[in-house]
DNA sequence: TTGTAGGCGTTATCAG
DNA sequence: CTGATAACGCCTACAA
């Protein structure tokens, strides 16, 4: 009594499941968009038959006719990072919260301020009513912000596009944690190995650190270039293995953390004997580091939360639904890190 | 009649660059899907009133019109962990190369199949034309069966649900990598630390160990539980340890390793010299571990790629743009095994 | 090479 | 509470 319809592959539509309900193609539409002012019995009729047919709404069809889409865009870097995989997480939990659906535009890592654009263009093609710019960068430039104004956007990182974001993590607030913590230790100066250049976070940080040093008449080191993955953490590792009086590292990434360590063992220096190091994130793998690291806390899943559901506010015009949540960096300290050794 | 604030004016539309150009709404359409049969000189007058106009095509209007949408669905269970992030990668990538956009349904980790269907429906509204299931789970219900048989999908993990699936690992491979090492440097057996069971992987893994293990003649000894976080890896590390003669262990994961190794070593047993260990994956981090981590590494991302890949041909009845890559895993020998100690 | 008609499936408006 | 009708913006098919 159900069976498909002969021939056809056209798949069931609204039509359909008000001739076989025996109402009108409106009413149909009122009862899929929350029976709002339709009789329970007449309610019920059309939700069987929708059953009976395998009816579902087809989306373009009501955007067009709608105006609305519910539909989010990210536009991400194509980074495999434990840091955007997390952030996507929150932001795909908010959207399917408050009814959204999520599209990602995928950028390559270091990609020029074009490509931010035409991830952008795409995004709005598809009808996003709003983008969450998960993007290291700055894209301070007038084609982007032309676009940010005619779709709302939100960052989830502080930019000066976004001054005042109170969802996005204070980066200089990592980078006092973290040097605060070495300093009250004890140690005379705190080195700094520094995230990829790219990022913005890894200038924000850098100054942070700079600036706290002097702020306490302490002459910044020179800074020690890395890119976040733990290559590079190694290499800055065997050159500071090679500077003698070293006594207290900050580096801007757990990944880099790892190869700075072994590279610091290798040499024969012992952390956190020798050499204190305090890094950034906290991922998983942090507290099985030999010595675990002390790091600094980044809540990535709350962040791209808080970064939807920011955007779906400003959306929706009223509060969206599950709570934005604090999103503040944390010191956790572990084995990684001791004061200064006695001489 | 569509909702459109009095404030905010209509986007433009093809009409209005058909009369800002002079030319009918078709000849626009035609320029905006590619020139084709359209004199240079039009498209330039065309193009141009584009661009004055800031117009892009109202992607719903259009896919309702053809009847296609251009998008692909990615149904995750909503995990950070590095695989499920490398792998969408890979969908991404081919997706954009071939002109289709993604659209992600997160499903959160040990979620009931019910989740699955649901997040396939929220899908195939949005109409998403194909799906890749990156999906650790069997989901051979009939509720699935029927969806997949009206929308294309693809998995990323071999099932019995697409058995010969070129795109797919071979978890037994996989296994039969790791434990032919450790048997092969001479270990007389071999223990295994298993993944989360809710994964289909982790069974498919225990198995291809178990048979590989008999067919040698030697009987498995129990399978120790694991759920692939290190803190699984530390528990089942003490659980080692307290066990005699434990000389070689096949891990499901790097991070499990990382607890695992730490563990064994605060027991005072040393990795590699009393026990060897091999994992699974090759996270960045596997290089960087203390031994560096003997495991089998999975090509993530071109396993994301091969997928969509095979799903777009699938789609569009011709090959796509971008070669499928071959998905192999691959034994990255490193520090963490050694032959069994001479005793 | 270009234009004209018609319809895709849904929702908004307004009438009953 | 329910229905008729007109958009929504674009594309397919056919005609010129």
């Amino acid at each position: 009594m159900s069976p498909r319809r002969l021939g056809q592959k056209r798949p069931p539509s609204q039509v359909d499941v008000a001739r076989l309900a025996g109402v009108s193609t409106q009413t149909v539409s009122r009862v899929m968009s929350g029976n709002q002012h339709v009789r329970p019995e007449t309610a019920r009729r059309v939700l069987g038959a929708v059953e009976e047919l395998g009816y579902r709404v087809h989306a373009a069809a009501a955007s067009l006719a709608s105006g609305r889409t519910r539909i989010l865009g990210v536009i991400q870097v194509s980074t495999d990072r434990y840091s955007s995989a997390a952030l996507g997480v929150g932001v795909e939990q908010a959207a399917a919260d408050n009814g959204y659906t999520v599209t990602t535009a995928a950028v390559a890592d270091h990609a020029s301020n074009e490509a931010f654009v035409a991830a952008f263009d795409r995004l709005e093609r598809q009808g996003a009513e709003g983008i969450v710019l998960g993007v290291p960068v700055e894209l301070d430039t007038p084609a982007m912000r032309q676009r940010a104004e005619r779709v709302p956007t939100t960052r989830s990182e502080r930019t000066s596009m976004d001054a005042d974001a109170p969802h996005a993590i204070d980066q200089a607030e990592i980078a006092r944690l973290a040097v605060g913590h070495l300093l009250d230790l004890g140690h005379r100066t705190v080195w700094h190995v520094s995230g990829d250049p790219y990022w913005l976070e890894s200038d924000q940080r850098l100054r942070a650190w700079e600036g706290m040093l002097i702020e306490r008449g302490i002459t910044p080191p020179p800074v020690i270039p890395g890119d976040w993955t733990p290559e590079s953490g190694y290499r800055a590792g065997r050159t500071i293995a090679a500077i003698p009086d070293v006594s207290a590292v900050f580096v801007s990434s757990d990944e880099m953390a790892f190869g700075l360590i072994r590279a610091l063992h290798e040499a024969g220096r012992s952390v956190p004997d020798d050499v204190s190091v305090v890094s950034v994130d906290d991922i998983a793998l942090a507290a099985y580091a030999s010595p675990a690291l002390t790091t600094v806390r980044q809540p990535f899943e709350d962040m791209g939360r808080a970064a939807a559901l920011r955007l779906i506010e400003r959306l929706e015009g009223h509060e969206p639904k599950g709570s934005a949540p604090d999103v503040h960096p944390e010191l956790v300290v572990r084995a990684s890190t001791a004061p200064p050794r006695a001489r």
